[in-house]
Order: C-alpha cells, then sequence, then structure tokens
RNA sequence: GGUCCGGUAGCUCAGUCGGUAGAGCAUUUGACUUUUAAUCAAAGGGUCCUGGGUUCGAGCCCCAGCCGGAUCACCA
C-alpha cells in the first residue's frame, strides 16, 4: 500500500507534466514514428551533418537555462541528443523541460560530435510518443532487487542492457540451432503439448481437462513418442525445440517449464548423435559468442572438440579404484557411509554405484565428457551394446558437472518395449501408450536420438547460474 | 520440506547500546548554452514485509506467518 501511495506522489507529478505538455501541443500518447533507423545502426552508419530521425526512451536528462541533453535508448543502444532554446524556440524547449525520465520521444535533427567526442543529435524538432507516468529504477544502480527483476521483467529489460543482451543471445541461439540443422535436413516438426498419456520420461505431469471430448489430458513431459511415431511413417530427421512440462521442484536449475531440444534419425545411433552435437555446440560458439572458452559457476570450460569419452565403467573405476566391481555390497555401502552418500534401504550394488557416481563423480566432470556405455537399468529405452547386453548404447553428455544432454541408440524392439512400459506402469495399464506400441509393431529403424535442454545450455553460454536468467518469464510463487 | 541470509523513501543502500528515520540517485523550486553518475542552492518524500509479544519505549529483541535468495534433501 504505501509504495503505492507514495508512488502516487510521482505518478501525480507526471500527470501534471503530461496536462501541461497536451496543452502545449504535445499529445501524450503519439503515433507510429517513422525513423532512420535503430539507435546502434545510426551510429553503425553515423555522417557528421546527416539529417535523421530517431526515437527511444529518455534514459538520462541534463536540462541547463538554454539547452539540454538527454540519453534516449531503444534497446539496441543509447544516443545522446542535443536541443538548444535557440534552435527549437521557446516554446518547443519549455515544453522539451517538462519531459520526464522514462518518457518515450522521436526526434529529427543533424548528427555531429560534442566537444567531448561524443555522436549526437542536434534536435530541431521532437514529438512526444509515449508519456511514462511511473518513476524508472535508478540509472547508476539499475534494479538489482531478483525479485522485482523477475516479476517486472519490463523494468529488468529497461534498465538492466546485460539482461537484454541474454535473451538476445538467446533468439539468436535457438534461430542459429534450427538454421543448423534445417542445413543438415532435419525438419522442425510440433508434436502434442497436450497427450493423453504423458509419455516419453519419467515426471509428474501437469494436468488439465478437456471439455469437449470430456477426457483428462496433461501437459507433455517429452515430445518422444511422437517424435519416433513420426520415425516410423518415414520422416527420417526430425527435431522438435519446445517447451516440456513437469509438476515438480523449482530451484536454481529446474522451471517447471523449461524448453527441450530433441532429435532424431533414422539409420542412426548414439554415434551420429555425438558426432551432431560437438558441431552444433562447437558452431554456436563461433558463430554467436565468437570464442571457445567459457566461464560458468566458477569454472571455465572450454568446447574445442573432440570432447573427452569415457565409459561409465572405466570412470567409476578411476575415481573408486580399479577393483571396485570386485567388491561386495557390504564393501560398497561402507565405501557410500565413508563418502556421506545416502543410500536407500534394499539397494544393490549398481544402485549404489551410481548413488556415488551421482552425487560425487559427476559433479566433478568440468569440460564436456560423454559418459558412454551406462548399465542397462538406468536407461530404460536404449538399445544395448552390441558387445555387452547388460549395457546399453547411450551417451550422456556432462559439462561443467551438469548434464546438458543425454542420447541413444533408441530402443526399436517394440516386444521390449513393451516389456518396459509395463515394468514402468507397475499394473496400470492406462498409461501405457498403445498407439505408440503398434506404431513400433509397423518397424521402426535403428535410430538415434538426443534431448538437449536448452535452458541450460544458454545458462552455459552466457554465464549465468540460474535458469530464471535465461527464461524471460519465470514461474513464481504469487505475491503474498 | 530442513538450515542459513535478506525484505527500511520510486531505485541502490546505511542504520551504533532498544531512545526523534538516514545518504546517494530520482522528485519539486531557483541558477546555468557542450553536458554525460552534469554542477550549485534549497525543499518535499517513510504502514521500516505482515501479525502478535517483551518493554516506559522496538527498524533493532522474542514468536508466528508471507515473499525472495543460497544450500541440503526429494524429484529422471
Amino acid at each position: 500500500m504505501s509504495e503505492e501511495l507514495s508512488g502516487n506522489e510521482y505518478r501525480q507529478q507526471r500527470i501534471e507534466n503530461m496536462n501541461k505538455l497536451e496543452e502545449a501541443g504535445f499529445p501524450a500518447f503519439g503515433k507510429a514514428f517513422e525513423r532512420t533507423d535503430s539507435l546502434d545502426k545510426l551510429h553503425a552508419d553515423f555522417e557528421v551533418d546527416k539529417i535523421v530521425k530517431a526515437c527511444g526512451r529518455i534514459v538520462a536528462i541534463r536540462k541547463m537555462g538554454k539547452m539540454a541533453f538527454a540519453h534516449i535508448s531503444d534497446g539496441t543502444c543509447k544516443f545522446q541528443l542535443m536541443v538548444k532554446k535557440d534552435l527549437i524556440g521557446d516554446d518547443n524547449f519549455e515544453a522539451f523541460k517538462l519531459l520526464d525520465l522514462g518518457d518515450i520521444v522521436g526526434v529529427e535533427g543533424e548528427m555531429f560530435i560534442t566537444r567531448t567526442e561524443e555522436e549526437t543529435v542536434r534536435v530541431s524538432s521532437w514529438t512526444l510518443l509515449s508519456k511514462a507516468l511511473l518513476p524508472l529504477p535508478e540509472k547508476f544502480h539499475g534494479l538489482t532487487d531478483k525479485e522485482t527483476r523477475y516479476r517486472q521483467r519490463s523494468l529488468d529489460l529497461i534498465s538492466n542492457p546485460e539482461v537484454m543482451d541474454i535473451f538476445k543471445k538467446r533468439t539468436q541461439v535457438m534461430r542459429e540451432i534450427r538454421s543448423f540443422l534445417d542445413g543438415r535436413g532435419y525438419n522442425e516438426v510440433e508434436t502434442p503439448m497436450l497427450q493423453q498419456i504423458a509419455g516419453g520420461a519419467a515426471a509428474k505431469p501437469f494436468m488439465a481437462h478437456y471439455n469437449a471430448l470430456n477426457v483428462d489430458v496433461f501437459m507433455r513431459i517429452a515430445p518422444e513418442l511422437y517424435l519416433k511415431r513420426l520415425i516410423v511413417g518415414g520422416m527420417d530427421r526430425v527435431y522438435e525445440m519446445n517447451r516440456n512440462f513437469r509438476n515438480e521442484g523449482l530451484d536454481r536449475t529446474h522451471n517447471p517449464e523449461f524448453t527441450c531440444l530433441e532429435i532424431y534419425q533414422a539409420y542412426g545411433d548414439m554415434r551420429t548423435m555425438q558426432e551432431l552435437i560437438q558441431s552444433m555446440f562447437t558452431h554456436l560458439a563461433e558463430t554467436i559468442f565468437g570464442k571457445m572458452e567459457f566461464e560458468w559457476m566458477g569454472n571455465t570450460i572450454n568446447l574445442q572438440t573432440p570432447w573427452r569419452e569415457v565409459p561409465y565403467h572405466d570412470l567409476v573405476k578411476e575415481h573408486l579404484g580399479a577393483d571396485w566391481f570386485d567388491k561386495t555390497l557390504d564393501e560398497a555401502k561402507a565405501k557410500a557411509a565413508e563418502l556421506e552418500v545416502h543410500i536407500e534401504e534394499g539397494a544393490d550394488f549398481k544402485q549404489v554405484t551410481h548413488e556415488i557416481y551421482d552425487k560425487t563423480i559427476e559433479g566433478t566432470l568440468i569440460q564436456p565428457t560423454f559418459i558412454t556405455r551406462l548399465p542397462a537399468e538406468l536407461v530404460p529405452l536404449a538399445n544395448p551394446c552390441a558387445d555387452n547386453p547388460e549395457l546399453v548404447d547411450v551417451f550422456e553428455l556432462i559439462i561443467g558437472g551438469k548434464e546438458i544432454a543425454p542420447a541413444y541408440s533408441e530402443l526399436n524392439d517394440p516386444i521390449e518395449q513393451r516389456k518396459r512400459f509395463e515394468e514402468q506402469a507397475a499394473g496400470d495399464g492406462s498409461k501405457i501408450d498403445e498407439d505408440f506400441l503398434s506404431a513400433l509393431e509397423y518397424g521402426m529403424p535403428p535410430t538415434g536420438g538426443m534431448g538437449i535442454g536448452i535452458d541450460r545450455l544458454l545458462m552455459l553460454l552466457t554465464g549465468s547460474d540460474a535458469i530464471r536468467d535465461v527464461i524471460l518469464f519465470p514461474q513464481l510463487k504469487p505475491r503474498g
């Protein structure tokens, strides 16, 4: 309440200024303005004495007796304006002095360079495009309160250029991913977000009700089972990059809706995906960021390929000793206790090993690393390795100690697939996607598939520590 | 969910031992034709997150709650 009341004082003053401006012949909310170019382009094509039309939000203003300087910003960059009373006349100058920080204006004038060597527009006429009734955050420190930044992203974008930059990078990355994949012959497709069976992953779904059919539907947790139907149908290379929804916790690396890129390639396998992701990531790093080294969460990460590849068992032996897989269950549990890793009742040797891996090994893999040949129990939807049916032909890509992308040589045996679904569903037949299974029974070619968490990739590329810094409108609790 | 940290002017932040609520920017008024965190002079602006409690007296201490952050746990 207090902020609204005192906010109203600022608002009241601005409304008074607005009324005075309107009396002086400056309507507060103008029409479309045909500018010569955006402010970054005006700087790029700067020419002394060139007459230009520019527009933007006033982010700084220095008024003097008979002249004034201001900076406008349009989200690309800033540009300085100079307004002189003798050039634009008394009335226009007095009206200009009624402008407030945050107002959006359009100006016309010739470009020149000031004594302090700043490219500037000498204003010959100006128009008010939109009056700002509320004050902007402070110019020097900007807006730093994280809660306000996430809740009022407009303000965040206005006052923090580095935030604008991150989201422009996000746009570029997504565009470049599409053009990279399109160039390699992959088809972008859209599959259902509303699904009657939420398959393709193990996660709690969001639910909704579809009135027209009178059925409950789920927001998808993964597009996987639909993309594989397309592989069966003969779309040999498909991808989808869009939102998944998971009704689970929310923290620094999890948002309930997140963007995932899933790629499938018929007649390929996990190796196909391994080549693809290395080429794609280095391409993004080079073309958009112009570098291969990224600072992320206190580490320097080098994306130079080829990336390290290590079979799961070798990695475990590296950290836990060459004789690890000769140990007994009790010895393994003792080691877990020593490492302060909590083990559930009834865990077997493989589960103990994986728990230790999860808690103490994965986080140490800072440089890009493919973990391959995982135990089949850990990965239910992958084909076994040719030389060992207990292992599956997959990789998990770890960067900065975080899982960035899993890839599989996809399971295409419908009988085995049904068996695994039945184990997963634990007796609840309504959870088994029969339609998908019958698609598989028509025959799915050997297929390589991969999922990439786009938000986490962007965290890495932009050096962001929190997923909320790469999602424009992150989920927050309603204000109390 | 556990633990720890935070919430004070529009914004960024101070606030000592429990004793009249502070600064910078922003705002208002005045001066100022090359400023750029403009400068100079003056002024106004507060439900100290909410609700209880202790006390003669609470921004400060205690309890409960709300929101945010960090971290651990859970969760493919």
